[in-house]
DNA sequence: CTGAAAGCGCTTACAG
DNA sequence: CTGAAAGCGCTTACAG
């Protein structure tokens, strides 16, 4: 048992820096927030005596002096969602840069998102990231309350509660099932989530919208737990199988269970597009690597984070952002999960057309 | 510009909430820290008038009065890595629990490691959980000097600065290299990470040692950057087959290098585990999935990350802990992307041996 | 069961 | 350029 003895030594403080440098606690202070107001001789004394005593500032008193707390908390319902894991990671990236910190509550039911918001307020951080523009009545009291900077993410439906980044999901999954109609599938399923949060109901909508709007059958949908997985992309398939013999494709809400059925059109030996067709959502980095590649909508969540930092900390320190509302974009990238568009690759190369671009092994429009 | 206008309305405070019930400031301090000192009738008058006010404690102040912050902070390397996003998730379900949050920062450097642990002690966290078991000399100094709870994690190999939750990357890497030995494989390669980190160079000791005490050539090597993501796992392909064209098998350091050698294999139209046989590490979610199966080693990430914060507020709290080292252990789990197990399922059944059981598409050993 | 007082370790105008 | 003083919003012994 090498277990360190826990008498915790008393942190060395200001006043005993000031002492050992032999000025005024205050001169300390000046000499680390406004190192401009102190003589640069003194300055040196004072930080070698920081040095020589270990001297680290207690944030928490600085805090409670000055109001403000240099921190920004963030809830995100999961972490297994590497779109998530890349916002958080956009937001560090950019929170680390301007010397902010992050508290982080990971909170997937409505109760566990009030919990965090209400402790992150009591901690008086100074700006709060929100999953999504859905939250309860009590987390919209409190934050109309509190009037500290709040960005919504992920999507652009209002109404808001402050600020918000993010896309279209309704835009992005029309666009993708268009192209996929538009590459002549006819029969044509929807992989879902139970429809609890907005931005996979706008999602099926898109998909149900673009198949009447083509005058086909929109009414092939299957809802699964997040919590399936890879495995989703099975169940819907047999689901929908058993409902249509005939299917030909598969939109999924998500590339894991896009991916989830690839594995299992694979299993049944059924070539991947030949035989079945698959669209997924998120790009994530299975999608470019997975035989055939995966057609997908690539989301934008590191950027969302560093937008959403960058809003955030001028909106703590200013008061003010010339614009509340960000939309990050999508794109389509085309791979060859569905009807191949590869064939099409030397064509929109001639034509020259901006929104093409090849990257890496896919069609980004 | 539906922004929001951000006059911060003063928040409501302790002393609002004594005048509004008719108390003194520190009856209401009590009513919330040892409701039981106050007289119910008392305590009912405070909190309706809290609720009334929308009182928030400030936690800041109270972390200054009380020393103590019931904040504690992590430091992973990467949020990409489910490993990490499973252990995160273990850390906050527990603290939640326990009525603690988590300051989180991702660093992937010495440095950016040096800066997050500089100012987490400046925000006296009650405790910290480390990624791994190597660390600057600076962050070793620094906490030396803190004595904090500290608790390193996903390795056993000393010293540890205080406690430490893991298992023996060497162990379950040797014991996964030696099943594989024992299926007959004798021209096998290691795809793996530059070795940076203490765990990464135990995997590879493990596997060199496991083929060398089989009288197999050991020297079969590639490294790659953990970036290279699924990609990995094909230029490690490309690579060793270029310097041993009979080679037959691969283990890799990250289920992530095998599913990209997988698909690898796919592309090249190799049937796995015939042609080319794999082993993985991690047990992601995608090793259960992607046919044939993934045999891999399954570690407790999520264990990881509970234990850790029972250790550490444990500590905070009481200054001591039974057991400051804890393993976590592992688990083979062998599926069918190397020669296939399957066949021994009924006999090891009728054995009834007690290391060995069914779960799903998996043999856990 | 309730309250007056000191103090946690800083920052912030404001003088000198 | 440097410093004395008040204050941030709580908690914590300690009286009454």
């Amino acid at each position: 048992m090498s277990q360190r003895q826990s008498e915790r030594t008393v942190p060395v403080k200001m006043s005993d820096v000031a002492r050992a440098a032999g000025v005024s606690l205050m001169t300390v202070s000046n000499a680390f927030q406004q190192p401009r107001k102190v003589r640069a001789e003194t300055r040196e004394r004072i930080f070698a005596a920081a040095a020589e005593l270990g001297y680290i500032p207690n944030l928490i008193a600085g805090n409670l002096a000055s109001g403000r707390s240099r921190v920004i908390a963030a809830v995100v319902p999961s972490l297994r969602n590497s779109n998530f894991a890349r916002m958080i990671q956009g937001l560090t990236d950019h929170l680390e840069q301007r010397g902010y910190e992050l508290l982080l509550a990971v909170a997937d039911t409505p109760e566990r998102q009030l919990a965090a918001v209400t402790t992150f307020l009591g901690r008086r951080v100074d700006g709060l990231l929100l999953t999504g523009t859905e939250h309860s009545p009590e987390v919209h009291s409190l934050l109309e309350a509190a009037r500290i900077p709040v960005v919504e993410t992920w999507n652009l439906d209002g109404p808001f509660i402050d600020m918000v980044v993010g896309f279209s999901n309704y835009e992005a999954a029309r666009a993708l099932t268009e192209l996929m109609i538009s590459r002549g599938y006819r029969h044509i399923g929807f992989a879902g989530f139970e429809p609890r949060d907005l931005r996979f109901r706008e999602r099926q909508r898109a998909f149900q919208d673009a198949l009447s709007a083509a005058g086909l059958r929109n009414d092939l949908l299957f809802f699964g737990s997040e919590s399936l997985g890879f495995s989703g992309g099975r169940v819907a398939l047999d689901h929908l199988l058993g409902r249509e013999p005939d299917l030909q494709a598969m939109v999924c809400v998500t590339d894991i269970f896009a991916v989830g059925a690839l594995f299992e059109c694979m299993r049944r030996g059924w070539p991947v597009p030949e035989r079945f067709a698959l669209a997924g959502y998120g790009d994530y980095e299975i999608a470019a690597e997975v035989p055939p590649g995966l057609t997908t909508v690539r989301t934008r969540g590191y950027a969302i984070g560093g937008v959403a930092a960058k809003l955030l900390v001028e909106k703590a320190e200013t008061g003010f952002v010339a614009e509340a509302t960000h939309n990050v974009g999508y794109e389509r990238l085309c791979r060859n999960s569905f009807f191949p568009l590869v064939g099409l690759w030397p064509a929109l190369a001639r034509e020259g057309d901006a929104r093409c671009s090849r990257a890496g092994n896919s069609i980004v429009l």
